[in-house]
DNA sequence: TATGAATGAGGATTCATTCAT
DNA sequence: TATGAATGAATCCTCATTCAT
């Protein structure tokens, strides 16, 4: 049931934005009376805690399993990349509520911020096991994966926007090169 | 008279965010009846739009006065994410509505692509003046240009979040090295 | 079962206020589920009445047992006094609800009267039959017997409100010489 | 405008009681809206203190005045008392929640203890004038004053839940020789 | 008989907008 | 033009009561 109220939170937060959560219409989107919702979660903010861990869920799975595979970190990177935008290209709005929405900020601070540094930190990993294994230069690590997450989030955010689509392997294959080898002409 | 309700919604969001800007607490910023505030804008909604042209502006014109300098692309560029920088950095409340507030999305959904596909088409013709001029590699300009943009919102971000600031300058040390040269180790 | 469904009424009472009485509190308080309270009670409003009746009993049982002593109209006064001082005083939240609480007059405004009542008639005929047996002067017995029960809720009330606590042998060495002798001096 | 809600206020008290005081209620009695209460009282709580205050500002300018006039004390217990009661006897719901209502006692435990306190000030002072005056036996002079008040409150709930109506005339004609003289009698 | 999930009416509060002065 | 009181729709939340299992 709580997982009922999820989809239906999610359904809603897609069609009208996070600002057109309200209870009722998470209670129509569910098929379910309004006072029911507080049978499963004390409050909103609960509510929107439980909806912000659960869609965080898969993305955290995949993240350690990328990070625990055997590859090298450019691998790594890649696979992280598209992974993380086919989740983000897939809910446009949730993960926008999941990770910037400023109107959520005072319920879920704690929640984005947390989000946004464990992204970050196994970002962080990977670039520090290429920098130690030699396959990237000596670089401050969390700065760039910061940028990177910036830069995923940015071209998620674009494509969706825009008229063009692209498949995340095309974004991957924008993404990856320029991160690795840079955009300045070498003879 | 407008300018004046400008700055007053400038400090509201500055001081309360957005979701606390109300027209009560921007009329008595302004001190103003808030009956006179309908005589200035149409609703609450013509107030954002005009606070958010407004808060655009001196980005744009910067933007277009960095486009036509004579300098090498990469300079454009650094010059670009010093300037972009040090605006989101300066208001941060005030462009996180600007960019990212969910809840005003819905009101100013076209602003705000304007707004972004205005910087990412300035940024995209930089880098392709670069392409062109043979300092950079040819790249999906308009890709790389999404990407800057995020990285550079992302590191904003993170800088405000976090507990160790860094100046604008330490930034762009690692913003450009990582966009010019990539992560990987050339012997 | 009612019995287990009353103690647990008067500890959720105790500790949260009438108001705080709520069928689910009461049922968790009772090891019961919610709806099984509606097996013994037909509303929330029969068992307000049940728990008022029951509360009552103890009061009206020694009441009785003091008006049929053997002892002088002064003796029955006191003791009445310490009685109902001391009971009063035991469950101060239960009894504010039985005789104070507005919230609950609508409903049970027959049983609080009755109460009222039945405490008054049993003063007024102890007030009687010190009166015809000359120990007190010929007086309005009834509104005596308000008067006094309006003395011993204030005297308790103040008491638990108050910083200065005063046990029932103090307040009732307060009450009965007032009430016998009055406060003009003599001679 | 807030004495218009004030007004309104206590009609809805003296029909529907302290607990059917809504604010919905509240404005259809004031004949305004909904919103329009909270342009003048903040919270309903707000709105309350005023009530309170608001209905015992006569009382206080009375007492005063009374304490401060120049007759004996028994003239002052008498002045008191028949003052007491013809406002208690006015508009008993309101002064039931006043003084008593236990389902406001959250929100107005410090309004209620400290209008108590007040009145029961009063008649301490003037009782322990009538001690020091040689009027009054030498007594635990709060004590009795709490009695006093007690008694007032008891007579004027019972004359109101009752069938036969005594005038303030007769209810101090009562109160007044009890407290004086005692009921025992001398031969 | 026991359960507890589901219900929906009701209540406090906020706020954009209107309008008479 | 300026004012600010008045409005009422919208929102979160509570809780007595019902009913299928």
């Amino acid at each position: 049931m709580r997982d009922g109220l999820f989809e239906a939170a999610v359904a809603v937060i897609a069609e009208r934005g996070i600002a057109g959560l309200t209870i009722e219409r998470l209670a129509i989107a569910a098929r379910v009376a309004k006072g029911s919702v507080y049978n499963y979660f004390r409050s909103k903010r609960g509510l929107l805690q439980f909806v912000h861990q659960k869609a965080y869920e898969p993305i955290n799975v995949q993240m350690d399993e990328i990070a625990a595979s055997r590859q090298t970190a450019r691998g790594k990177l890649e696979a992280m990349a598209r992974m993380y935008f086919e989740h983000v290209n897939q809910e446009r709005e949730l993960f926008d509520f999941l990770l910037n929405d400023a109107s959520v900020r005072g319920l879920l601070k704690a929640e984005q911020d947390a989000l946004r540094a464990q992204v970050i930190a196994v970002l962080t990993v990977i670039l520090e096991e290429g920098i130690a294994g030699g396959e990237f230069r000596p670089l401050d690590a969390k700065g760039v994966a910061e940028m990177i997450l910036g830069a995923i989030r940015q071209l998620a955010e674009c494509e969706l926007a825009g008229s063009q689509p692209r498949s995340p392997e095309e974004i991957v294959g924008v993404l990856v090169p320029v991160f690795l080898e840079g955009i300045r002409k070498t003879d």
